[in-house]
DNA sequence: CAGTATCCTGGCCGATACTG
DNA sequence: CAGTATCGGCCAGGATACTG
């Protein structure tokens, strides 16, 4: 059977591209996370910051400071992950408004 | 707000993506993409090309003959999207070992 | 600040049956 | 062959409230 499907379950994640790409120039905290991951909830964070510790593509600091600080970087293997998926990113940022156009165009027709 | 998250959810799809790698050497037919597919149902087959269309990745073509005949072909924004989406997909396969290396070393600690 | 805990619901998706 | 139609379970994931 073809495994990259198990792969992609969870690198194929929406969530999980965003946050790695967010991630890109170095750690960033929780909050500073959610704020520039846009749309994302406070639990679905929590959730793919945890798949993705798990998976050892990022990791997760506690500073012993008060109030809390966590902070999140890519581990090197996140990092690889971050410029294989790159590609796929910069693809939806440039082709975003031919589907837009081809999308209504289907509808219309439909 | 971020707009790459709504092509995200077209071309984040675990599905769309390996429908579309599996058109990167030419058109094939319904039954031929689902048997290439492993694990993907009728439903999420004709669901996922359906939206591929809408979305000008690729074109369905009916040939008037009997039995039916329908094959599926990338347009050529669906070619620059395979093109976009080949190295997440290779980063997939190669890093399988070392995800799940990661992930059974999580869950022995945790 | 950085979560955890709980509840709840929409819709994803598989299974099954049917058709041109 | 290549679908459509329908049903139903289940869970992803949002909303909200609470804490060290």
């Amino acid at each position: 059977m073809c495994r990259t499907r198990a792969v992609l379950d969870i690198v194929g994640d929406k969530w999980a591209l965003l946050v790695v790409r967010m991630l890109k120039d170095g750690p960033l905290r929780f909050t500073e996370l959610k704020r520039a991951v846009d749309g994302i909830s406070q639990r679905m964070l929590t959730v793919t910051l945890r798949d993705l510790e798990r998976d050892g593509l990022l990791t997760r600091t506690v500073h012993a400071v008060m109030p809390p600080h966590v902070s999140y970087e890519l581990t090197p293997m996140g990092r690889t992950l971050r410029e294989a998926a790159a590609p796929l990113l910069e693809w939806s940022v440039r082709h975003m408004p031919q589907i837009d156009a081809a999308r209504a165009a289907y509808d219309e027709r439909g």
